[in-house]
DNA sequence: CTAATAGTGTCTGTAAGACACTATGAG
DNA sequence: CTCATAGTGTCTTACAGACACTATTAG
């Protein structure tokens, strides 16, 4: 019966091999109209010089407080700091294979972040080599973090289709054509301007307007856009769904 | 930087505090028309006496055969039985709040399975006290298990309405009713049997005809129905959505 | 026979996508 | 002025759900 083995094994911690627990977060960001991953450069073995996904080592704390305390530390935010608090945070998977560290068992539990323009990390905290790299480029990362960072793409494809997070990638507020953008930059398509457009208002708590508008058109002219804010639905219904993918099937 | 402290508490696990690592799993299967909950009982303290997931402790092996080697445990099929391979296993989520185990520092892999139809577990392994409980049954279970179980069955729902997983709660071969009745336990709603019936068959992939029929009609009367198996489909598109819950704003 | 189930036909409302069009404002 | 963008109108197609109906078989 488990619960014995729980018991002794509780009292007997040396009796199993010793487990490390991290966090690693895939904290992604648009720029200049392109997704962005928050990366550091190891400067140890193993590894070495190879790029990896911000995290470390879990502390007397929950595993959420562990990841957004790991995500202040890499991008140089202080913890008070209002737009590290605009960062919404999930827990994506945990990866525990044997020998994905060679020196231990390391269990890492992924954590993924959506944040809005943020500084370049340099400025402060532990993270000397951190900075934001496009996703595109984002490969031969150290550890299984490749496989990590595409659970973290996937997760962010789908979860702009169902729910509103879109709107985490901006500021307090944002137009329809930035929030487009955002949308164009996770999912890697272009999207209908004029059909996006009215989507987005028909979906009930997806986004509601301040009133406000943009002080002056877009770089190349346009009309000044309406601004929006977050709505308060935690679900998007009906569902922005991906433009027709036909490789479901397999 | 991260990887200083990567490096050196790789070789000195003892600076931290002592980390248990478990898998617990959320095994679903249908009986009797209505979703059931693989429990345990506990033994030993903390929670004598309650119900609990079934889990165990990590070994030498991946996260996922941990798990499978736990339900093969609690369910006393042998490793090798076709019925245990049939078990849909996914990662659920992980938990670790500290002091969610009074003892130590306990990370929780939790994994959600699917099963068809089960024996009883008590014949073999070393789940003595083991059994399929209906899920509006399974509550107050020791540990955070409420949680874990709430957060399963919520995945649960979620993936029968866009993945073909529904058909892991049958027998290699099922009629249309049989599917329905699945999506009627799992969903707790009662289905349209003719609407269900054609959106099954117009999704490409989520099953295919055996060409067979059943040997005879329903207990209460009506034709033979045509069998049925998986189809090749990894997703279901067009996915088939819960009836409309107007709770997706809060 | 009756009752229950399998499976099909048909209609309606909603939504997605294509496309056209107007209005606005930067350069 | 030119041109890019914001935002709206409209049409077609696809699908969800309601409902009606036929066919089949257990009891």
């Amino acid at each position: 019966m488990r619960a014995e083995s729980t018991f002794l094994a509780a009292y007997d911690p040396a009796g199993y091999p010793p487990v490390a627990v991290t966090v690693d977060i895939v904290v992604l960001t648009i720029r200049d109209g392109a997704l962005h991953v928050l990366l550091v450069e190891r400067a140890e073995h193993p590894y070495r010089g190879r790029s990896a996904l911000p995290g470390g080592f879990v502390r007397d704390e929950t595993l959420a407080e562990a990841a957004r305390r790991e995500l202040a530390e890499e991008t140089g935010l202080c913890p008070g700091e209002a737009a590290l608090a605009r960062v919404h945070l999930e827990q994506l998977r945990t990866y525990g294979d044997p020998g994905r560290d060679p020196r231990m068992r390391v269990m890492s539990v992924a954590y993924l972040g959506f944040a809005p323009s943020l500084p370049d990390p340099r400025a402060g905290g532990d993270a000397a080599t951190a900075g934001w790299v496009p996703v595109d480029e984002a490969r031969e990362l150290a550890f299984d973090h490749d496989t990590v960072l595409a659970d973290g793409l996937e997760r962010a494809r789908a979860k702009l289709e169902y729910t509103p997070l879109g709107t985490a990638f901006l500021g307090a507020e944002f137009t329809i054509g930035e929030l487009r953008a955002v949308y164009a930059a996770v999912w890697g398509e272009q999207l209908h301007a004029g059909n996006f457009h009215r989507k987005v208002l028909s979906v009930p708590g997806f986004v509601e307007s301040t009133g406000g508008t943009t002080s002056r058109g877009g770089e190349r002219g346009g009309p000044r856009a309406r601004l929006y804010r977050a709505g308060d639905a935690a679900l998007l219904h009906p569902a922005l769904l991906r433009p027709t993918r036909e490789e479901q099937v397999r």
